[in-house]
RNA sequence: GGUCCCGUGGUGAAGUUUGGAGUUCACGCCGGCCUGUCAAGCCGGAGGUCGCGGGUUCAAAUCCCGUCGGGACCGCCA
């Protein structure tokens, strides 16, 4: 690749020592002026390679951020002169020329790494300057190879790039979405698409036989450090396949992403189930970076006298090990208290703490409802040696793995960019993830097109909640990078699935009548995964924020600093679209 | 919808707890000096509606109420 232009023989960061004595030249940004009187000045010149100091003896004016073209030989630095710190610290340019090719004001805040400590809004203001800058080109250029990997490897195993449509009929399950508005049709919407997935399946049915798309999929939920109301996914769908096959296929993706991005290629992805993932680490996102297990305790206490374990379902622990988690583990009354709060907003009636003292004396306020065996049967359980801090919950088996997984993150947690890698399979999702109170029908899992485990169909209308789907989640550090599901191909059996759900076929065609009937005309077993690059780019840069690998995010609030979206519109405009705004709600 | 943190020259901070003149530090900016620096150095200067509105007070960056904006999280994200 040449980085050379009408206006430029080269790029600043691509020249060394093997340039010395080529005459070229650059174009770029000044990133900084040293001047020594009106004989000699340094002038750093970047661009999007790097930054090369130009030594200049004219007594040309050009200050920070203006952009100039300079001419000039590429020279060995004097002997004590060399900067080890620069790439390009061994050379400079001297006899150089100097054409301002335009003026600058002067910007808003520094362009280089001070600017990480700038406010992120005023960033996000300035954000062309913002990208200017060494941290944002590196993040974008990841990106991009990340992309490119993705799409070689989708390739190489036979998947065709389809471009599914961004406009498209409302399907209120799920993420809410973005409506716009039909001209040609006052009164009616289009949505855009939470994901491809009815297309994707639907170019299955059409004998595409393996898809993929990078796609943009939209949502209008609340944004996080992980959300955004655009964001990006690898979408994928393959027929005649089983879950194997469809993780054997993403995992190529996602490991050559990841040797794009670091060098190294991770061990081969591990699988857990669903299940063991809620025992053991209770959340189905586990961050298997650290230990702290759930512990499963409630055989030590049956028949106990303690009456908040008594009657509990389920009676789990996590051990704060004093010698990985000194601060953790010694914290006093009153951050135990606030921990017991937190148990209780997580939907636990309460939380048992006890220390474990020198002589392994147990140190709790309910120490006293114990019995000896109950408490020697908790320690070896546990493991638990002296200085540990032990965290118990007794509830329904949901509740307590939910509540000591999120203290497990609270108390143990590294940041997400952290440590190494752990990529992991969750498999083995439920189909159905609890009764909807006002409805009494089960809720889906993931959505209502998922395949149930070809074992639990005989239990699917008796004990819909023990029924298994063919569905899995990819996690990386403890961040759900995506998800994926075999998909019924049966219109029979996805009748059956529809009438669990309450849904009857009136309804199912009014909903989902265009996506349904393609199925009667010879569906093939098909399956596949969608998984966010954002996020997956995000980790893999080393930041904890998807807005850092993104070129023009929006804020928590949704809003653009730069280009003040979302804004008013013209009544004409409206009106063409046969629309009329209520008044804001007053506060 | 909720909880918590933040808002002070262009930028980052200190000052707020315990009210007393827009006070301070660093960077940047403007001018001067400077021939080997590299986040150059030295000297001088400019630059402010302390997010906004209201209240308490003789007096508010500081205390109270409201509001706007930013961030983290809960809800939400089939």
């Amino acid at each position: 690749m040449t980085n050379s232009t009408s206006l430029r023989t080269h790029s600043c960061g691509q020249l060394g020592a093997a340039h010395v004595g080529s005459r070229v030249t650059l174009a770029g940004w000044v990133a900084r002026r040293r001047e020594h009187g009106d004989k000699l000045a340094f002038l750093d010149v970047r661009d999007f390679s790097g930054v090369m100091q130009c030594v200049i003896d004219d007594g040309t004016d050009a200050r920070s951020e203006w952009v100039v073209q300079v001419t000039g030989t590429v020279t060995a630095r004097p002997a004590g002169t060399v900067n080890a710190n620069l790439s390009t610290g061994e050379v400079e340019l001297t006899d150089c020329t100097v054409v301002v090719l335009n003026a600058a004001e002067p910007p808003p805040f520094p362009i280089d790494q001070r600017a990480d400590e700038v406010d992120e809004n005023i960033r996000l203001k300035f954000r062309y300057l913002d990208v200017r800058r060494e941290r944002m080109q590196r993040n974008l250029r990841l990106r991009a190879s990340v992309n490119s990997a993705i799409r070689t490897a989708m390739e190489g195993q036979g998947f065709v790039e389809v471009e599914t449509p961004l406009l498209m009929p409302s399907t209120p399950e799920g993420a809410r979405e973005f409506l716009v508005p039909s001209r040609k049709e006052p009164g009616s919407f289009y949505a855009l698409p939470q994901s491809p997935q009815l297309w994707k399946q639907l170019l299955m049915v059409a004998g595409v036989d393996r898809y993929y798309q990078i796609a943009r999929c939209l949502r209008d939920e609340d944004l996080r450090a992980d959300r955004q109301y655009e964001f990006t996914q690898l979408d994928a769908e393959m027929s005649f396949v089983t879950k194997d096959d469809v993780l054997a296929a993403i995992s190529r993706a996602v490991l050559a992403a990841a040797h794009a991005a670091t060098g190294e290629t991770p061990p081969p992805i591990e699988q857990i189930t669903w299940h063991d993932a809620m025992n053991r680490f209770g959340t189905d996102k586990p961050d298997m970076r650290f230990a702290m297990e759930l512990v499963e305790l409630t055989d030590a206490f049956v028949g106990t006298a303690f009456k908040a374990f008594a009657s509990a379902p389920s009676i789990k622990g996590i051990r704060v090990d004093a010698a990985t988690y000194p601060e953790a583990a010694a914290i006093g009354r009153n951050k135990l208290d606030q921990l017991t709060e937190r148990a209780k907003q997580l939907g636990a009636k309460g939380l048992v703490w006890i220390k474990v003292g020198d002589a392994g004396a147990l140190e709790s306020p309910v120490a006293k409802f114990l019995s000896d065996a109950e408490k020697s049967s908790l320690v070896a359980a546990l493991g638990a040696t002296s200085g540990d801090l032990l965290l118990l919950v007794a509830d329904e088996w949901s509740t307590t793995c939910a509540v000591l997984g999120q203290l497990r993150n609270d108390l143990a947690r590294p940041p997400v960019h952290e440590g190494p890698y752990r990529y992991v399979w969750v498999v083995d999702f439920p189909l159905f993830i609890g009764i909807n109170p006002t409805t009494k029908k089960p809720q889906p899992g993931h959505h209502p097109f998922c395949h149930p485990h070809p074992d639990d169909l005989v239990k699917m209308e008796s004990d819909p909640l023990h029924v298994r789907a063919l569905a899995y989640d990819l996690v990386l550090n403890g961040w759900e990078l995506g998800s994926g599901s075999i998909r019924i191909h049966e219109p029979e059996l996805q009748r059956r699935v529809f009438q669990l759900l309450g849904i009857d076929d009136e309804t199912a065609d009014r909903k989902f009548g265009f996506f349904l009937q393609p199925f009667r005309y010879g569906a093939p077993p098909h399956g596949g995964f969608a998984f966010g690059i954002d996020r997956l780019v995000a980790i893999l840069a080393g930041e904890e924020n998807i807005r850092e690998v993104i070129a023009f995010p929006k804020t928590q609030s949704g809003l653009d600093p730069m280009t003040n979206a979302p804004g008013p519109v013209d009544v004409g405009q409206l009106n063409e679209l046969g629309l009329r705004t209520l008044p804001r709600p007053a506060n």
